[in-house]
DNA sequence: CTGCAACCTGAAGTTCGGTTGATGTCAAGC
DNA sequence: GCTTGACATCAACCGAACTTCAGGTTGCAG
């Protein structure tokens, strides 16, 4: 049992932020008599997980839709979980691919040195990104939401 | 030459906030003799960039300072953009390690299917990603800042 | 040349993810 | 047994990234 202060040294998360995921459910606690939160062991990697996730840009509200399917939901149905984690890994495969093309671009951008602008992949509007069909919009909207 | 309306149906951005990014300086416009905004083609490249790159985490600051250096910079000092470069390699790959890590993570529970709690990584609180030493600040501190 | 959709500006409002007080209680060391 | 630092709640505030609104202008189709 962690009190709300060895949590948040041991995850690196603010007192405040850790209150604050609690009213949104997507953390619990239970309380001293004295009305003191504690946490069990198992919330420090339940809060790595939500700042990992919240880092690569889902919402918390989409975190903790994902977490309550997770351990201590009375009634997981496998299928329901399933459904929920391909939702997730296809959500991530996308973000992946969205952060490798662009790295990608930076990367020629660097090779070019970007001193000559009609080569560069970044500059340049006649690229495989630039105005394929009606837009880039195809490529965005995969991804959120 | 683009009115902002035609930019935004095809880069998938509302007119509002093609107008605030001009504003924070991440794009730029011609106006017309009644002050309309125009815009060129390589500006649809550009905010497909911004979109990219915002939803990977960065803030439009931060994406303003990238693109500073990018089209029409008077002196794009290779060194100053090498730097820069290599500032943004480190931390899109670092996003991307995350993200992977997230993904194993969600394909390994979906392996355990998420009805054994006791081999689940993600509720297992004994795995790599728990509580090595002080706690997984050292896994989170390498991805922002 | 007129009407109407698309555009302009500036200020205020919204949502998200928290932080910062103000005010009061708890618990652990001396 | 008391003091002091950690904890509690609640409301207000914050910055980022936009959107909405009010009130006025532009430009093109008919």
């Amino acid at each position: 049992m962690l009190t709300i202060g060895e949590l948040s040294a041991r995850s690196g998360v603010a007192p405040s932020a850790l209150r604050y995921y609690e009213r949104l459910g997507l953390i619990q606690s239970r309380r001293t008599s004295g009305n003191q939160r504690r946490y069990e062991q198992a919330t420090l990697r339940r809060v790595a997980f939500i700042r990992i996730a919240a880092q690569v840009g889902l919402s918390l509200e989409e975190i903790r839709d994902a977490l309550r399917s997770l351990p201590d939901a009375r009634t997981p149905t496998r299928a329901d979980w399933e459904r929920l984690s391909r939702r997730w890994r296809s959500r991530l495969d996308n973000q992946i691919a969205l952060l490798q093309r662009l790295r990608d671009d930076l990367t020629s951008c660097i090779g070019c040195g970007c001193l000559s602008l009609k080569t560069c992949r970044l500059s340049n509007p006649g690229d495989r990104l630039a105005a394929e069909g009606p837009g880039p919009r195809r490529l965005l909207s995969a991804a959120r939401r």
